[in-house]
DNA sequence: GCCGTTTTCGGCCCGACTGTTTTCAGTCG
């Protein structure tokens, strides 16, 4: 079986614990889930990076040692460093570092002192109150194992992005309202707009921290307050969302934003880098010796280091560090900046609105064009149209377009590409639409040849013009199908056809590791929101964000071209 | 275990809160 890159990124995870459970240089420990981190965020298999005869050695983190374990796990599917590892300590005692509360030490306490080494024996062992007896524990961590152990179910959940603005925006509301709160934002992973977040890290400037954690603690939608003191407090949402509160004073607000917003790679990079200049950054600002010399506004703070202000969807430390030292941080794409949307639907297949009202609420998002793009008659689910139905709807757009104004809408499909790379609509049909999204809604499960054979196949139809949520996955349900991503971008290339990045909150897909390559081969990405109702058009902020993440300028999306420049492109694709 | 525009050896980010302490280790972000 081919080893993936998560396979190996778990196999230098379970390292990591078990050294740390052991005690270990921390510094080591940090190597290995650095190494791992940079396997996940890879974008392409390591395996054929290694068989194209490339050095490892030059990805970050992975320095000689790191680079043989690898090929030793590509070439045996072993990896012997574990496996001694775990001669000396029993395996599932990671599990135990999943509970909040549990670091290695405590662990490392509970295995030598107990002999617990599985959830069921910690749980039997602190429902005999024999943990409470251990030095370093009490009652209350006790008392909190077993509670955690009760709700163990969903306390690894992550929320979706546009879930956790449902939770973010009125929250954000009261605290703004609390008397003596100046300014209030959400940082973490929420600003970096991650297509998920673990939490929420707000912070807020005010004089009296005490009285607005006090306020924070006491939100109407609370369950549990975590952790409450004059500067920081940690709730739980009825929801199951962990919320963060930093106060800070108003100088320290920049510092604190830039801090809290992460990532914490970033900011280990970013410390390390002032610390070389003499700096110190921490959450109350930048300093040199005593003297603060910045940290009132986030840019200050980049001024301190002498870098330009990074966005903070940049902030991972993928190079976005390097690129702002050498002035060739892209300039990202803004929301504003796209002129129409190339996806949606209405209910002629599986969208509640028609396409009037689809048109005027795309026309008062400010856009210029919009693509009705209906699914093919093989998604019988979603009432997919066959040619008959089609061709109907292509004279009814061209009627509407004489009598609408304000805004043009594209004749389109999003055909379904089926097992053989052919797709579910006769050219003939095809070559009176502006523009055919090709889609995977079936046989997801191919082989990783087949499956991108299957789709570089559809890519040569003629007609072809842009490739729909090319990774198939569904954020947290369904994984992304195997498929070679650097040969369809690489194929999208020299085909001249466009990728999407479907900005559904469940789909967020282009990767953005994947619009970074798209990118970097020239291929045009194209923003939708796949729109099927008239408030899904509030979804594209978030397929902003996701490009965004993915170093996309306005110049590399396709959408933010004005309708001329469009149907040229458009044109272009068919040669 | 990685890394180097001061270093191939000696560094490796920094502070708040909790619980168990009697001055602080462990955990977390």
């Amino acid at each position: 079986m081919p080893v993936h890159n998560e396979d190996i990124a778990r196999i230098f995870d379970q390292i990591a614990d078990l050294l740390e459970i052991e005690g270990a240089n921390p510094f080591r420990i940090r190597a290995y889930r650095n190494a791992s981190r940079t396997l996940r965020e890879l974008g392409q298999d390591v395996r054929l990076l290694r068989e194209a005869g490339e050095d490892l050695t030059r990805l970050p983190g992975i320095g000689k040692d790191l680079a043989a374990k690898i090929a030793e796990i590509i070439e045996t599917g072993r990896c012997r460093a574990l496996e001694k590892l775990q001669k000396r300590l029993p395996p599932d005692l990671s599990e135990l570092l999943r509970i909040p509360g549990l670091g290695p030490k405590r662990v490392h306490a509970l295995y030598h002192d107990l002999d617990i080494h599985t959830l069921e024996q910690l749980e039997r062992a602190a429902r005999d109150g024999r943990i409470r007896e251990l030095p370093g524990f009490g009652a209350k961590t006790e008392a909190r194992i077993l509670e955690t152990l009760a709700a163990h179910a969903d306390s690894s959940r992550r929320f979706k992005l546009a879930v956790a603005a449902q939770y973010a925006e009125p929250l954000l509301a009261y605290l703004r309202a609390l008397p003596g709160v100046e300014q209030a934002e959400v940082a973490g992973s929420y600003r970096r707009a991650k297509e998920t977040v673990g939490d929420l890290d707000i912070l807020a400037i005010a004089e009296d921290g005490e009285a607005v954690t006090r306020a924070f603690t006491e939100y109407d939608e609370v369950e549990n307050v975590l952790s409450q003191g004059p500067t920081r407090a940690t709730v739980l949402l009825r929801s199951g969302l962990q919320v963060d509160l930093r106060v800070v004073p108003a100088e320290s607000y920049g510092a604190a934003l830039y801090y809290f917003t992460g990532s914490r790679a970033h900011n280990i990079a970013v410390r390390r880098l002032a610390q070389k200049r003499g700096l110190k950054f921490n959450e109350y600002g930048a300093w040199r010796g005593r003297r603060r010399v910045a940290g009132d506004t986030e840019p200050s703070m980049f001024r301190a280091i002498g870098l330009p202000f990074i966005p903070p969807e940049l902030r991972e430390n993928r190079g976005e560090i390097e690129a702002a030292r050498a002035g060739l941080l892209p300039k990202l794409v803004e929301l504003g900046d796209l002129r129409g949307d190339l996806h949606c639907h209405s209910r002629a297949s599986d969208g509640h609105a028609s396409i009037r009202q689809m048109a005027e609420a795309a026309r008062d998002h400010g856009f210029e064009y919009l693509a009705i793009t209906e699914h093919s008659k093989r998604l019988t689910v979603a009432r997919g149209l066959d040619s008959r139905r089609l061709l109907q709807q292509i004279e009814a757009i061209d009627e509407l377009n004489e009598k609408l104004g304000g805004i043009t809408l594209l004749k389109g499909i999003e055909v379904d590409i089926l097992e053989d790379g052919s797709l579910d609509m006769p050219d003939a049909v095809l070559a009176r639409l502006d523009l055919v999204i090709g889609a995977v809604h079936s046989k997801f499960d191919l082989s990783r040849a087949k499956q991108t054979r299957r789709i570089l196949r559809a890519m040569d139809n003629p007609y072809f013009t842009l490739l729909a949520h090319p990774s198939g996955r569904l954020i947290e349900r369904r994984a992304p199908y195997d498929v070679d991503m650097n040969r369809v971008i690489h194929h999208a290339r020299q085909r001249g056809c466009y990728l999407e990045l479907n900005a559904h909150p469940e789909r967020l897909d282009l990767l953005d590791t994947h619009c970074q390559m798209a990118r970097e081969e020239g291929v045009l990405v194209s923003i939708n929101s796949d729109a099927h109702s008239v408030q899904d058009f509030d979804n594209l902020r978030f397929g902003v964000g996701q490009a965004r993440r993915g170093w996309l300028e306005k110049k590399d999306v396709l959408n933010t071209r004005s309708l001329a420049q469009l149907r040229r492109l458009l044109k272009k694709v068919r040669g």
